[in-house]
DNA sequence: TGATTTGCTGATCAGATGATCAACAAGGAA
DNA sequence: TTCCTTGTTGATCATCTGATCAGCAAATCA
């Protein structure tokens, strides 16, 4: 089929490209508990070669984890984020849509997940950079927002979540989910500022009766476990 | 410090017992790469004992799964659900309440997202049953209450993975999350209430100019990848 | 054409890992 | 006490895994 055999000695450059993206695909799948052997095979170069190009099993992972984190995010979206002369509505979506058309991808996620699993920093790192420079923007535009209540961090999660979830869904599950997620996307945006605008109105109701039994004391603190 | 040595012969069912616990917190930890002579540390015992308790580490996993994902989920929660002689929102708190102090532990958490990215099929039969028994049924409810818009399904993924997400924060990334998780889940759900209630209100107006760009066809249609 | 550089492979090693088994010893039965 | 059942262990095995290295061969140069 594959007619020509494709060269046996390659640029250090391009082998070692190669040796990337290979990794990207079986880490992905398999984990960081991939053998080198599955790396290089997946490679079409033999095991021993890796450590040409890389140190140690760790060093590649290393080289993919910054490979697929680094550089993802626009600095752009945020500005775009910040132009109040579009409405609200239509900044949250374009900044949900070019973030999900970022990291919702089988790689992207999986890596990430298996990352945040094995307790890896640079996960916790990003984070943390979601919180700062993603949300907290959108919570201040949103809180200038005329007849609007300004949400909490919580809420700006809930709402991230909401959109990651689907992600989630499709490529760490393996579930059906909408082949574009912008409609949901939209839905979810709309709900959210709709929910912040009437925020005691209808069915929306006060907890009810049997509502709180348990939970000792309200609790705003954050504590882990 | 602890005084009295344990036993060094224990009752089959509670040596079996010893190990599965101690499996639990392992395979939560580092997943189920852990290893035979790990598990054995952690229970106490010799990793030969292991196998005079299960045939092999895939046994024990196995064993770890169903004990920890099979009958978590009370059918009473959604027959309470169901009672709508209590107002809504406060069913659907109470609902999440209940639920989330299910799943919301380490291990839960942790080895449900260790078995998606394994691609185990008890994890898909799981969210199977979250969208038909949970979240149909809630999403009925909903539709059921006079003056608001019946959500579709994506909506209610929407909101289960908003208050998921706290836990995958908390557990998965080890983040800072509030202590309790309730009133980011009354919080929630009332403004995805709300945001039913009220489709297309003041700031929530339909999507910018700027806003529908790419995406070719609107897609409702399901695909992966 | 012959010499030199260097990308690449096969063989190999030490340690880790899942699994097995003969033998030991704790506790009850006779 | 003695015997017997059986929970438990240390030793061991075959295989896997990360890593190393001498040597081959493809491209380049003289």
């Amino acid at each position: 089929m594959d007619g020509m055999a494709r060269p046996r000695r390659l640029e250090p450059e391009a082998r070692r490209e190669q040796i990337i993206e290979a990794a990207i695909g079986t880490f992905a799948e398999v984990g960081f508990g991939a053998t080198t052997r599955d790396l290089a095979q997946r490679a079409g170069i033999t095991q021993a070669l890796l450590y040409r190009y890389f140190a140690s099993k760790s060093d590649l992972a290393e080289t993919v984890f910054e490979r697929v984190f680094l550089g993802r995010l626009s600095p752009h979206w945020i500005a775009e984020l910040r132009d109040r002369r579009v409405p609200l509505h239509g900044r949250l979506c374009r900044f949900y849509r070019q973030y999900t058309a970022a990291i919702f991808t089988y790689e992207w996620l999986r890596i990430f997940m298996w990352a945040g699993l094995a307790g890896e920093a640079l996960n916790r790192r990003y984070l943390g950079h979601v919180e700062d420079r993603l949300l907290a923007p959108m919570r201040d535009e949103i809180a200038a927002e005329p007849g609007i209540a300004a949400p909490d961090m919580e809420a700006m999660w809930a709402l991230h979540g909401g959109i990651v979830y689907i992600g989630i869904r499709r490529h760490i599950y393996g579930l059906e989910t909408p082949a574009e997620p912008g409609p949901a996307i939209e839905a979810t945006v709309a709900r959210f500022l709709a929910g912040l605008a009437a925020p005691l109105s209808g069915a929306a109701a006060p907890p009810s009766r049997a509502a709180r039994p348990a939970a000792g004391r309200s609790a705003r603190a954050s504590s882990r476990r």
